[in-house]
DNA sequence: CGGTGTCTTGAATACCATCAAGTCTTGTGG
DNA sequence: CCACAAGACTTGATGGTATTCAAGACACCG
């Protein structure tokens, strides 16, 4: 039965993304400069050459000074505040094709850490040249405001499950907002059972949503118990998307 | 003692602010725009005359296309997300100079309800304008830039906040932030005991941090009782600047 | 093979919510 | 101007949700 959902859970990549326009604008707008340049591979190359971290390290530190911004594209990494006392908060998860933040390419200086989750491969873009060409070229600048309304809008919507929220409200809808965005980027499948990849561990969803690891457990415990969701082998189910739906109170 | 408390509260408004760079940029750009027109005050009043809205209103309603950007000039108003069942999320406070969201330049399509909590002036400007003025005008840009930079930070310190922190420390920082945005705005001394004018209901609050009118009474009981603030007649005080940012985690 | 990380489960506890009653203020229409 | 209603705040009693503490099972890795 494993090997089965090993299977059929598809890795998340960039490249299986026909949609992602903001990376392909991005590229696009590489190739723009590159194409006056001889040996272009070379150039790109040596300018926003794919880095990789393994999972666990930390891709970003806070408050240290950057002139690039960092584009995930294979793995999932998470922003992450992380309080002197130890106390952690994730304030997103980053998936392939994801800027790490819009804000960083006007601020220099992050307020959080990034830190891979899985093996993450990401590529480094200066934020000098996205600057001139989201002013250059409509594209990438449309691309760049539509990232930033979307980053905008989970932000808000975090704020609200964190302020509003029940424990199983705020699980059953970072499970539900991830197999959407996985879906959009045609990484998983919205066919029932929906299944996807889940790298996640307990303690990433209690940082996520504010909880503790304990408690995590026991709710997903709970939702396993109800039949709403199967999870095993980093790999998640969502069995009765509807009923799931009904506790996230999300139509 | 509370005349000499209303008088040295001062009336927050976007006059009294040096330092609101956007809003002038902003203004400067009509200008420049309307310097090529004849009658120039009256185009000006036309296209973002000044509006009002008496406190409890609302001024923007969810799901509503816009083509203004509001930006509030006088009073204090909040974003605010409503779920079905009547709970409610305050997602920001918005003081005089606040344009309301920095989302608003791109999408048309706010996802929260703007509420007067005093009595508020605001002025509409024009989305295309806007647009139009950030990429011809480089200061613009870089106010824009800013705004979104603060306007985001601020979002996820409150994730942080609302995630990870304790009723005493929200409502502590709450209180702090406030503080510091005023001040930054010059509408309220740095001095102690800083005093400033404060409109919000304890209601306000509670939807703010994610508690309810309840609790958030008894919290500032509390902080009476030990003597760190001093609130009467929609002001506040804080009269152990150093404890009650002890208590807020805030140094 | 011990060490580390992950997950589970139960018991005790803390924090905040809910419920309820009462005071005081503010606003409004007669 | 008064009467009444509605809103704002306080306080105490009670309850529920999530945390903390603790112990054990299991997997993975050097």
């Amino acid at each position: 039965m494993n090997v089965q959902t090993r299977s059929t859970a598809q890795r998340a990549s960039y490249h299986t993304d026909p949609n992602n326009q903001l990376l392909s604008a991005m590229c696009e707008v590489y190739d723009l400069r590159l194409s006056q340049v001889a040996h272009a591979d070379a150039a790109l190359d040596a300018r926003n050459a794919l880095q990789r971290a393994s999972a666990r390290r930390i891709i970003f530190r806070e408050h240290d000074l950057h002139d690039d911004v960092p584009v995930i594209c294979d793995g999932w990494a998470a922003s992450v505040v992380m309080l002197s006392d130890g106390r952690r908060q994730i304030l997103s998860f980053l998936l392939p094709g994801d800027m790490v933040s819009t804000v960083l390419l006007f601020d220099p200086r992050p307020n959080c850490v990034i830190e891979a989750i899985t093996d993450v491969k990401y590529r480094m873009f200066k934020r000098a040249d996205l600057k001139e060409a989201m002013l250059k070229h409509a594209d990438v600048f449309e691309q760049i405001s539509k990232a930033w309304i979307e980053e905008k809008h989970r932000a808000d919507q975090l704020i609200v499950d964190l302020g509003r929220r029940t424990a199983d409200e705020r699980i059953a809808r970072l499970i539900l907002n991830l197999s959407e965005r996985l879906a959009e980027r045609g990484v998983t499948t919205k066919k029932e059972p929906m299944e996807m990849e889940f790298p996640l561990r307990q303690h990433h969803i209690a940082d996520a949503t504010g909880l503790t690891p304990v408690h995590v457990s026991k709710v997903l415990s709970e939702f396993r118990r109800n039949g709403l969701v199967k999870i095993s082998d980093r790999s998640l189910a969502i069995l009765d998307p509807t009923g799931f739906r009904r506790v996230a109170h999300m139509r």
